[in-house]
DNA sequence: ATTAGCACTCAATGAGGTCGAGTGCTAACA
DNA sequence: TGTTAGCACTCGACCTCATTGAGTGCTAAT
């Protein structure tokens, strides 16, 4: 039986028993016995006295036993508590951060290839499987224009906002439209475009643009609806996974069943993004098990924080087995926040 | 005992028995007995003739027995003479052609885009896993290079090539560039660049560009280094993977070590490229378990044609099991590629 | 050359039996 | 009153053994 009132601060023994037996089930994937907890972490305490405990631990929820023969495994809440009132955040050690952003300084130059290093980066630290949710940039304005000529009735419409994003379209132009034209044309985007707002463009009075350059009209109808276009397609988070094969390793994950239900969430990025929650702020954001929203999650954790780029917020994390090293992946997982923050702030807002 | 001359044509029933086991054990996976394949192919024979004709096939190598009491498998050898001597391609039904042409022309404007569809079309029809290598697109000339102001101290130089392929870099000058500068320099660089060949420009007396341009130095060197940078990361072919997940669906992977062998190959992109053999012009190219180069994937068959990309050749096909239902894989890859060379040559070579 | 018949083989399945880690309870102890 | 030793009990893991049945190879008849 209880003792009568519902204690949430548990006494420091419970929180040593606790934390024993989650470090151990954590590392061994095996329920947790009383002695082999007396023993490993040498309390001194005998192993009746912890029974007696841990009996306590499974009626206050913390704990659950498989079996009557079997120890016992931390339950979701059991894990829900130690993350709460317990954990010590295990952030990167000094090389590893300087490791981080050496690989970052090296990829600058290529935004696709940033996120891909962080992603790897982090699967390779905490072993699980990582996930980056670029978020669209709604720029504002357009930098700049360009109508290239690939080839005979071909070219290339080209686009850079003034958040450093590059788009491209592929489009059809009349091959009576020569190079001349091209330059005209480039010409009048760019006056009528540059620094304007994208919210403008959409009200830019476009027939007296065509009117304006009648002659062209097909070539530049085509420009629009490219520009139309990457305008919208913009609307697409992006989302990069890394790690995929940490997931084999996990023993809850032997069964294929399960697997296959993860590995199809992680292979839809609309279900993922579904999945994950959004990002508040500064913090970094843990949930367990059951606590997620889709029915093929609910044996999975997720560790995640999110980043600002340009004034819109991203998400950066690990997902796992609910038998997560939650300290370490928290504790990385707001590392590497922090840093793209910083490199993001250094280097691609001036 | 054999007939005692060693004949490679087998005659009409072996062959006839030889493909009712392969049909039968591609489609349960299980070893075929002698009584079932006369049922359900109702041939007019008895089931103990079958299993005189079964033990010839198994002397000439091409089944093998699991065990004494089971039924028969196709060898390795058993499987290469089907595809060699008896097997027809089973290609597209004229629904699915038409599907793939609709999302070709779909997304035609983004040639990352493209290349996606034709994987994840590939690995939905043949239910395998498939594989895109997008060549080294060895571009000859430059058609276009622009340098863009970003933001303080930041730029973007765009490069467009005769081929139609577009890169950027990220780069900084000093902030003391105004646009006057970088309206000169973008003039400098096409006078001197546009249509020159890749090889040419290597040896482009850069001295008297600088000595040209003193003034801008910087600004130009960084121009010059995203340029040189940017062309020698040509140099890594591009490899999109698509249906991974059907690979957990094949019970020969139910064993966690052998899937982690194969995903470990198909997340490394080194490794893969090392496995495919070379695409030899316009055939279909199989490759039948043991034939494979490398020792994880020993028990995986490859299905792979070229296709031609702006005179490169690319890789496409799929990856799967030894039992693999060669018919329709064969036929399938070989329609893909059919489809990518028709609608490369219309859309992109003008 | 083909086939029916039959003895033989062997993986798969399931039923007992043993083992041991781990518990809960009770009674003794500080 | 909290802690501990002792002990009976539980139950999955594992081993063994017998049964089953699909499938074979061989032999003798057609």
């Amino acid at each position: 039986m209880l003792t009568g009132v519902i204690d949430m601060t548990l006494d420091e023994r419970k929180k040593r028993i606790l934390e024993s037996i989650i470090k151990d089930y954590v590392e061994t994937a095996e329920p947790v016995g009383s002695r082999a907890i007396v023993k490993k972490h040498n309390l001194r305490i005998s192993a009746a006295t912890v029974r007696n405990e841990m009996a306590d631990l499974e009626d206050l929820g913390y704990l659950e036993q498989p079996h009557t023969s079997a120890g016992r495994i931390p339950s979701e809440s059991g894990f829900r508590y130690y993350v709460d009132c317990m954990m010590e955040r295990e952030t990167l050690v000094d090389d590893e951060v300087e490791l981080l952003q050496k690989i970052l300084k090296d990829n600058l130059q290529d935004w696709d290839e940033v996120i891909q290093s962080i992603g790897s980066f982090l699967s390779q630290v905490t072993r699980y499987t990582s996930f980056i949710i670029v978020p669209t940039i709604k720029f504002d304005e357009f930098k700049y224009i360009q109508l290239v000529p690939v080839e005979k009735g071909k070219a290339m419409v080209i686009v850079v906002t003034d958040t450093g994003v590059l788009m491209h379209r592929r489009i059809d132009v009349p091959e009576s439209v020569n190079s001349r034209d091209v330059q005209s044309i480039n010409e009048v985007f760019n006056r009528l475009f540059a620094g304007k707002k994208l919210t403008e463009l959409r009200r830019t009075d476009l027939q007296s643009l065509r009117d304006d350059l009648k002659k062209r009209k097909k070539a530049i109808d085509s420009m629009l609806e490219a520009i139309d276009n990457l305008t919208e397609n913009t609307g697409e988070e992006k989302v990069v996974i890394s790690g995929i094969l940490n997931m084999l390793n996990e023993p809850e994950f032997k069964d294929l069943e399960k697997l296959k239900k993860i590995l199809t969430i992680l292979e839809a990025d609309t279900a993922l993004k579904n999945l994950l929650p959004e990002a508040s702020g500064e913090a970094v954001d843990i949930t367990i098990g059951r606590e997620n929203r889709l029915d093929e999650a609910k044996e999975m954790s997720i560790v995640l924080a999110g980043y600002k780029v340009f004034g819109e917020i991203g998400r950066v994390g690990v997902i796992g087995p609910v038998r997560m090293e939650y300290w370490k992946a928290a504790g990385t997982v707001e590392s590497v926040r922090t840093i793209i923050d910083e490199v993001l702030k250094k280097h691609y807002h001036g």
